[in-house]
DNA sequence: CGGTACGTTTCTATAAACGTACCGGTGCTATAGT
C-alpha cells in the first residue's frame, strides 16, 4: 500500500513540537479549547505518527477532541462510525454550531437529498466529519465513495460497542476492520469509555488494529457512591426500589430489565408524586425523543428505563444510578452508573440484587447455534473456487442475510472463511471439510458463550463481595486500586464495625500475600492460560482466554499445584 | 432461569393445588402501505 505524500507519518518527522504546537493552535482557534489534556495530546501526537490509539478515558474528558482536531491538521475528512443515528445527529449539531469545520451524516432517517447534500459537502471540503453506522459501511456503495474522498482518519466512538454487540446484535461491528483495509487503511482510532481486557481485545481484533498505542485515563469515579442492597423476596425488592427512588436526589435514572418493569416502576413514582417517565425501545421515537430531551431540560427528574437509555446522554447533574435489577455485566453496569455525577459532585449508584434476577441476564445472553447453516455455508463455498458475495451466500443457503453475517463472522474466527478485499467476498479456506470447520466455529461460539457467563458471574462477585467495591470494580477494569475506598457500603458497614468495636485493623498490618499480583500470566491445568485479575486474601480471580472469569481458592490452587507461571 | 397467566385436576369446590405455555434487551435498514 502507497501513502500519499505528506502522510502523517512523513510529517510527523518533521519534529515533536511543532506538532503540538499545530494541535494547540487548531485547537484554539477553531475549537475554543485553550488547553488540552495529556492524554489528548497522547492520543492526538501518535495519530499524525500514523499510529492506531485505543483510547479509554471517562465520558466528558473529551474524547472527541482527540479526532476533531487531528482532522484539521492531516486536512482530509475524518470516518466516524457512530451507533446511534441520534448520536449522530447531536454530533453534527454540535460541530455545525461551532467555529469548527462542519460535519455530515449519511443514514436511512434522513431524505436521500439531505444525503446527498451531505457527500458533496465533504467532497468539496465544506465538511470534514462524517458520521455513519456501521450497517452503512456494509455497502459497497457507500464503501466506493468513502474511498474516493481519501479519509484521513478512521474512528470507532463508543468502540465497546464492537464487542457488546458485534458478536450478535449487529453484527457489522466486526466487519469495520474489513472496511477500514478498503478505505486505504488511515490511523484507526478507537473511543470508549469503558473498556476491560477482552473488551478491549476484542475491539483491537475486530477493528484489525496494528500495534495500537493505548491512551488511558484513570477509570475511578470517586464522587459516585457505590451500594448493594440484596434481597430474596421480589416484592419486597420492588418496594425498596420505589422508596429509595422517591426520595433520592434528581436528576436520576433508574434502570429495569425489562420494559414491563420500566413501566411499572415509573407508573408507581409518579403515584408517589415524583416527576417520572419510562423510556425503552419498544416506544415510538417520538415519545423517546421527548423523553430524552426533556431529562436534559430538567423534566422528567427521573427517568425509569432498560439499557435502551444513556449513550448520548452527556448531562452533568444526574444525581444517581440506581438499578432495580442486575445487567449483564460489569461492563454495562460501569457505563450506566457511569452517567451519574459527571459534574463531580457527590452522585449515588444503588444496585438492588436477588441472586434470582441473573437468571434473566443468562437467557438474554445465550445464543443459539445453527449448525446446519454453518454447514451449508461451508459446503457452498467449499464448492466454489472464487470468491462469494455474502448475499449470494445468504440466497443459496437459505439465510437471512444477518444469519450469514453472524455465522460467518463465527467462521471468519474459526479460521475457516476469508474476507477477500473488494465487496468484502467471503472464499473459504482450504484443509477442512464442511462438517470440520462447522465445528470449529462451533468452538468458537461457546467459547464466546463461555465468556458471556463468566461476565455474568462477575457481576454476582460484584454484588457478592465482601469486601471494597469500588476495588473490585477497577480490579475488573484492570486498575488496582490500593486501599478500599470509604466510599461504598462494605467500607462503610467496615467503619462502624471498627469504630464500635474501638479497634481499627490497620492498613499496614501484614497480610498474607497470595503470591500472585494482578497482571501476572497464568496457565491452569484445566483451563489454559490466563490473566490474574484480582487478588484478595483467600482467593484470586483470573481471565482465562478460553474459559472467561474464573475465581478460584488460593489454598486450593497451591494444594493442587494448578497454576503455574505463563 | 424464573415469573406469570391460565388451564386442569381434585374425595365434583361459591377452593386450593398442580401443570404447562409463554415471555423476557439493545438498532440499524429496507419496504409496504397511508
Amino acid at each position: 500500500m502507497t501513502r500519499r505524500t505528506g502522510s502523517p507519518k512523513a510529517r510527523a518527522d518533521a519534529g515533536g513540537d511543532d506538532r503540538i504546537a499545530e494541535l494547540r493552535r487548531v485547537a484554539r482557534e477553531r475549537f475554543g479549547w485553550s488547553e488540552l489534556a495529556p492524554e489528548q495530546t497522547e492520543a492526538m501526537r501518535a495519530l499524525l505518527d500514523g499510529r492506531d490509539v485505543l483510547v479509554v478515558m471517562p465520558t466528558g474528558s473529551g474524547k472527541s477532541a482527540i479526532y476533531q482536531v487531528p482532522t484539521v491538521v492531516l486536512g482530509g475528512p475524518a470516518v466516524v462510525v457512530s451507533p446511534l443515528i441520534a448520536l449522530q445527529r447531536d454530533q453534527v449539531t454540535g460541530l455545525r454550531e461551532s467555529a469548527a469545520p462542519d460535519a455530515v451524516a449519511v443514514n436511512s432517517a434522513q431524505p436521500e437529498s439531505a444525503t446527498d447534500r451531505g457527500w458533496r459537502a465533504v467532497r468539496e471540503g465544506d465538511a470534514e466529519y462524517l458520521f455513519l453506522s456501521p450497517e452503512q459501511l456494509a455497502k459497497d456503495s457507500v464503501l466506493k465513495r468513502l474511498r474516493e474522498l481519501g479519509p484521513s482518519l478512521f474512528v470507532v466512538d463508543e468502540a465497546h460497542c464492537v464487542s457488546a454487540w458485534g458478536h450478535d446484535f449487529r453484527p457489522d461491528y466486526l466487519g469495520l476492520g474489513e472496511v477500514a483495509e478498503r478505505l486505504g487503511r488511515p490511523p484507526v482510532l478507537a473511543l470508549t469509555a469503558t473498556a476491560a481486557a477482552p473488551v478491549r481485545a476484542d475491539i483491537v481484533e475486530a477493528l484489525h488494529m496494528r500495534d495500537a498505542h493505548v491512551v488511558t485515563a484513570g477509570t475511578d469515579r470517586p464522587n459516585i457512591h457505590l451500594a448493594v442492597r440484596t434481597f430474596t423476596d421480589d416484592a419486597a425488592k420492588r418496594e425498596a426500589v420505589s422508596r429509595w427512588s422517591a426520595g433520592a436526589s434528581t436528576p436520576g435514572i433508574l434502570y429495569t430489565a425489562t420494559r414491563k418493569d420500566a413501566e411499572t416502576h415509573a407508573a408507581r413514582l409518579r403515584q408517589d408524586g415524583v416527576d417520572a417517565e419510562a423510556y425503552h425501545a419498544g416506544m415510538k421515537a417520538a415519545e423517546r425523543r421527548r423523553i430524552h430531551d426533556g431529562f436534559m431540560a430538567g423534566s422528567p427528574a427521573v427517568v425509569v428505563a432498560t439499557s435502551a437509555f444513556g449513550m448520548g446522554i452527556d448531562k452533568p447533574d444526574v444525581r444517581f444510578a440506581a438499578h432495580a435489577s442486575v445487567p449483564e455485566s460489569l461492563d454495562s453496569y460501569y457505563q450506566e452508573i457511569g452517567r451519574a455525577g459527571r459534574d463531580g459532585e457527590p452522585a449515588d449508584a444503588v444496585l438492588f440484587y436477588r441472586p434470582e434476577d441473573l437468571g434473566l441476564q443468562k437467557f438474554l445472553t445465550a445464543r443459539s447455534l445453527d449448525l446446519d447453516g454453518l454447514r451449508r455455508i461451508m459446503t457452498t463455498l467449499l464448492g466454489r473456487d472464487a470468491p462469494h458475495s455474502r448475499s449470494r451466500v445468504a440466497r443459496q443457503c437459505d439465510l437471512s442475510r444477518r444469519k450469514t453475517a453472524d455465522l460467518l463472522n463465527l467462521l471468519e474466527e474459526a479460521g475457516a472463511v476469508t474476507v477477500e478485499g473488494r465487496h468484502r467476498a467471503v472464499r473459504a479456506l482450504p484443509g477442512r471439510t464442511a462438517n470440520e470447520a462447522a465445528e470449529r466455529a462451533e468452538e468458537v461460539f461457546e467459547r464466546q458463550r463461555r465468556m458471556d457467563r463468566s461476565r455474568i458471574e462477575m457481576m454476582r462477585g460484584y454484588a457478592e463481595t465482601p469486601s471494597c467495591r469500588r476495588q473490585f470494580l477497577l480490579g475488573y477494569f484492570g486498575e488496582q486500586l490500593d486501599e478500599p475506598c470509604g466510599r461504598c457500603d462494605v467500607c462503610e458497614r467496615d467503619d462502624d464495625r471498627h469504630a464500635g468495636a474501638g479497634q481499627r485493623e490497620s492498613s499496614t498490618a501484614p497480610r498474607h500475600r497470595a503470591p500472585y499480583e494482578p497482571n501476572d500470566r497464568v496457565r491452569h491445568t484445566e483451563w489454559g492460560t490466563g490473566m490474574v485479575m484480582r487478588v484478595e486474601e483467600d482467593r484470586l480471580v483470573v481471565l482465562f482466554e478460553q474459559v472467561g472469569y474464573k475465581t478460584l481458592s488460593v489454598a486450593a490452587v497451591q494444594e493442587g499445584d494448578l497454576l503455574a507461571g505463563a
